[in-house]
DNA sequence: CGGACAAGCTGA
DNA sequence: CAGCTTGTCCGG
């Protein structure tokens, strides 16, 4: 070390979180003279680890602690490049605490660029700060541009923007870049978001992106379930930016046609809503076609009202078959292996506890991807070519099927499918959804808002009433609060009967949840001391609050050569 | 995770 | 008992 701060022979020890999965610790090291100035936490380094090298992340400098004789300590091998900002480094072990776990590496990947940065261009940028935008949920029409409001987040300084998707996360920096605004698209341009812009735009993991002088976050689509993570830990965006934003004393502002029940209980008054009329037109009509009004003998997916639309000419149709509840066949969105059974190799399906269960055998496994490890299931099901034929004959015109895998949609007017057809289309007119009930009724206790998510989509895929959009519904339920939302352009009335049901079931945001699933799941959930249940394959264990949940599971000790899947929050529970 | 080392199994 | 597999432990 120079001279200057501390004297020569003063000895500087950095923790570091190796990059290795499976190794949930962290190790010190001596840090070399020559590296003093540039390791700081969040630097990315190597380091000898058990006589191999191996990369990692820096999470703390400083003397040593005496946990390891410093005689012992190695030397870091190299330091590798600019990592997370040391207030993410701050942010990861209580993000790891919030989800249950005690391993830092997933949140140190996600704020790390995607290849190494060994220096960061200076700052680029044009707004001259005004006054910040406060937090909030803003509730805005579902057909509603988000660029003004994101403008004006822009002009209170160095803001960070979130979009589900990746798609829309470019499209919308494109169109930023095209004000005049310096902005980066994180992953892809960590380094100029690390050397500050006005704007940096991301998807989920982009909550972890730099950005130097944070003012605030925007959340956009806030209700959408791609901004958790469906490998545990798993984490989701929104709660991640209420904490960052909070740490940073910048605003945090939730946007969504229908925020959940998380976003508005943090809200609480600070929530913005549109008028009644802007809401009203924003919204496609919706046709609730009431299926107990039909003579049981002659129930069908393929009603009259829909007939109706099919028949049409001037109608583009999307029909949407759900298939919560209904599942066949189950494909990996990750890996595309068809699932089947461990035992006896037959293809499995989903029980209404959502494990995989062997059509042949009986024999019960976790809903995991036994290839990849995955969660995310695409549903073949053969039921949708049957239902093809069946609207094809009624349509009078060609209908085309949309599976999770067919990589090009054929052009067509009538287009039927699971709900993955929802993102493989445009420009249509009507969304049906043939049967939304498997939907409503899912046992999950966010049913109700994913069901509302899928009505978000397709009120957007039609776009709003004054252009002609409707939506159709074939329902059991047709007093469903979802259905009365939509129908009346007004997602109060879902959150008020949600947030009343979570009140009095004790589920989130009122009490925390987390499903505990595999081998010693019960044990676990046990040595936890919290209340427990036990369903199928999963137990569900419930706190009073996230952090006291969290602190348990990932204190909890692991029983020897259990296999566990913990998820805090879990997105299909 | 992946290397080290110990304990257990096998074959001549 | 060498040679191999399987399991457990541990890394600074």
């Amino acid at each position: 070390m120079s001279p200057g701060p501390g004297a020569a022979d003063e000895v500087l020890v950095a923790r570091v979180v190796p990059d290795v999965t499976g190794l949930d610790k962290h190790f010190d090291y001596l840090v070399p003279e020559a590296m003093a100035d540039a390791v700081r936490p969040g630097s990315q380094v190597r380091v000898p680890l058990h006589g191999r090298r191996v990369g990692g992340w820096v999470i703390a400098v400083g003397p040593p602690d005496g946990s390891v004789a410093p005689d012992r300590l190695l030397p870091l091998a190299k330091w590798s490049g600019i990592g997370p900002a040391p207030e993410l480094v701050e942010l990861a072990p209580w993000a790891a605490t919030r989800w249950g776990t005690d391993r830092l590496r997933p949140f140190l990947v996600a704020a790390s660029p995607p290849t190494l940065v060994r220096a960061v261009p200076p700052p680029n940028r044009t707004v001259d700060p005004g006054p910040t935008t406060s937090s909030a949920v803003h509730r805005v029409p579902p057909n509603t541009d988000p660029l003004p409001l994101v403008l004006g987040a822009a002009a209170g300084g160095p803001l960070l923007v979130l979009h589900p998707t990746l798609a829309a996360a470019r499209a919308l920096a494109n169109r930023l870049r095209r004000t005049g605004l310096a902005v980066a698209l994180v992953p892809e341009q960590w380094a100029r978001a690390a050397g500050g812009v006005d704007v940096v735009v991301g998807t989920r993991a982009g909550v972890w992106a730099p950005c130097p002088g944070l003012a605030t976050i925007v959340v956009l689509d806030e209700h959408d379930e791609s901004l958790q993570e469906e490998r545990t830990p798993t984490w989701h965006a929104r709660d991640v930016a209420i904490e960052r934003a909070r740490r940073a004393g910048a605003a945090c502002v939730l946007v969504s046609p229908s925020p959940s029940v998380t976003a508005l209980e943090w809200a609480g008054d600070r929530f913005v809503r549109p008028s009644v009329a802007e809401e009203r037109a924003s919204w496609p009509l919706l046709e609730v076609v009431d299926r107990t009004q039909e003579e049981p003998w002659k129930r069908s997916l393929v009603t009259s009202e829909l007939i109706r639309h099919l028949r049409d000419p001037q109608q583009r149709v999307v029909c949407v078959l759900n298939v919560v509840g209904r599942a066949r066949l189950l494909a990996c969105r990750a890996c595309r292996n068809l699932q089947r059974c461990e035992r006896c190799d037959a293809a499995v399906r989903q029980d209404d506890a959502g494990s995989f269960v062997c059509a042949r055998c009986g024999t019960v496994r976790p809903a995991v991807c036994q290839h990849c490890g995955s969660m995310a299931m695409a549903n073949v099901r053969p039921g949708v070519s049957r239902i093809r034929e069946e609207l094809e004959a009624a349509a009078a015109r060609p209908v085309v099927a949309v599976t999770g895998d067919s990589d090009h949609v054929a052009p067509a007017d009538v287009y039927v499918g699971t709900e993955a057809v929802l993102h493989r289309v445009r420009n249509t007119d009507v969304v049906a959804f043939l049967d939304l009930d498997a939907e409503l009724l899912a046992p999950r206790y966010r049913a109700a808002e994913q069901a509302m998510a899928l009505l978000v989509r397709a009120a957007r895929l039609v776009g709003p009433r004054a252009a002609g959009g409707r939506l159709l519904v074939q329902t059991f339920l047709p007093h469903h609060e979802v259905l009365e939302a939509v129908l009346h352009a007004d997602p109060t009335r879902l959150a008020v009967v949600e947030t009343e049901r979570r009140r009095l079931l004790g589920l989130p945001p009122f009490r925390a949840l987390a499903a505990v699933q595999g081998n010693g799941a019960d044990e676990l959930a046990a040595s936890t001391g919290l209340e427990h249940t036990t369903a199928g394959t999963v137990t569900l264990v419930r706190g009073d609050t996230w952090l006291e949940l969290g602190e348990r599971l990932a204190a909890a000790p692991r029983p020897p050569g259990s296999r566990l899947r913990v998820e805090v929050d879990p997105p299909r529970r």
